[in-house]
DNA sequence: TATTCAAGAAGAAGTACTACTTAATCGAGT
DNA sequence: ACTCGATTAAGTAGTACTTCTTCTTGAATA
């Protein structure tokens, strides 16, 4: 993990070109990364093979290197996801990750509710009670880790390791929501609500119930981040 | 586009280890790699550090490169996917693909009735059309051509990057179905008018419309699955 | 004279190889 | 059991060479 220079140019060079500061078209020569990166040239080579294989880039013969429309990047790659929330781009990264986040995850339930292991769907129901728990006391620090855990729990359940790897956009997603103090002060009761009838629908097995449980969820924060877009307005 | 030794060593290994050949845990040297496959340090070297950008693979030093358990490689990496319904794991690819595309299209759907550009909204009621025309005229490859067609305009009209980034996923999972031979031998005229609903419902720029009827496609195409699913018992 | 086509020169990425650095593991010896 | 050094393989640096693409030059032709 995290090896030494590579990763370091990578993030920077990455982040340059995820936040737009390096814009579509431009053009880099190989040398001109190893002077401005201070990176030898076995760095900057690796470095831009990866960009490549993230689409961020395409590298042509007697041209350079060439930054590609955002539109070709491969927008599930977590280091791209990472570089976009920390720069300017963070709201418009948040609106199109939750989108994605709310078309999965009442899917999720479905399959959860079809393939969990016994041993999940305890799990799943424990962790509702805890929420419903910390919702009461209104302890929103330990309410978003339980809420957290438990949309985990539930993607990976859905035994789709496509849906799985979400985990961390759905953090990501639920954290932001908390941290730009767009949460209500106190969860809403009827979310809590919603997230035991998801665990009981899948603790027996009832897929649409499930699906429709979270739909409900994920429609009313949707409901929410609409209100907050009128309030005050976003990046399109 | 497709360098040389790189490219061909990449599809190699990433093949070898998407197909299960390389069974997680397993170490590879580097040296032994470039015997393997004949070539250099220079390219052996930028291959692994693209399989580990993929989440394919770690290295350790003193140790070598580690290939990493399924449920940590990043499934939406387009090399990845073409790795994996090229193997023997076609089947379940494809499931799991048809499952991620079932949640996201209805979200599509909505989105693209918000957002679409009054061009987009034309283009997509004339594909409509024809898909209806080559549906009566009983000819499936061209149905499928503008079935395809379709959808990617439906992704992309979305609005959302991470929608439109599954045009190829759609494209794959629906030419999946009818090479099979699982698709009837003439397209179902239920699924013809829900298209040209979901087509109304987007020009006209009513979202919970146009998301209903996607939702009735992906749902009809879910239950054929399962109908096929029984009959000739999958990988799971 | 202007235009098109072709051959060649130039330039940058791609490939190969060597040398050196760093750090993790293993083992010997206390 | 623990420390410390030797070993080993990945990481980094740098040089030399190859390949391919683009741009230029120039000649032949309309």
């Amino acid at each position: 993990m995290g090896n030494d220079r590579h990763e370091q140019v990578l993030d920077a060079l990455g982040a340059a070109i995820a936040n737009g500061s390096l814009e579509p078209g431009t053009v880099l020569r190989s040398e001109e990364l190893q002077e401005r990166f201070g990176a030898s040239r076995t760095v900057a080579r690796e470095v831009v093979r990866v960009l490549e294989t993230m689409q961020l880039t395409s590298s042509k013969r007697r041209v350079g290197v060439i930054v590609r429309e955002p539109g070709e990047w491969n927008h599930y790659d977590p280091r791209l996801i990472r570089w976009q929330l920390d720069g300017p781009t963070r709201p418009a990264a948040l609106t199109t990750l939750n989108e994605l986040r709310s078309a999965i995850e009442p899917c999720a339930a479905r399959y959860a509710a079809l393939r969990a292991t016994p041993e999940e769907r305890g799990r799943l129901g424990a962790l509702g009670e805890r929420l419903a728990r910390s919702a009461k006391a209104r302890d929103l620090s330990t309410f978003l880790e339980f809420d957290i855990a438990f949309h985990d729990l539930l993607l990976t359940a859905s035994g789709n390791p496509m849906f799985a790897q979400l985990s961390e956009v759905v953090a990501e997603v639920l954290t932001g929501r908390t941290g730009h103090g767009l949460m209500p002060p106190e969860p809403q009761p009827e979310a809590v609500a919603l997230h035991l009838e998801v665990a009981a629908a899948v603790a027996a097995g009832e897929a649409d119930r499930a699906e429709r449980a979270m739909r409900d969820i994920v429609v009313q924060a949707r409901d929410e981040i609409a209100l907050l877009a009128d309030a005050a307005p976003g990046v399109e």
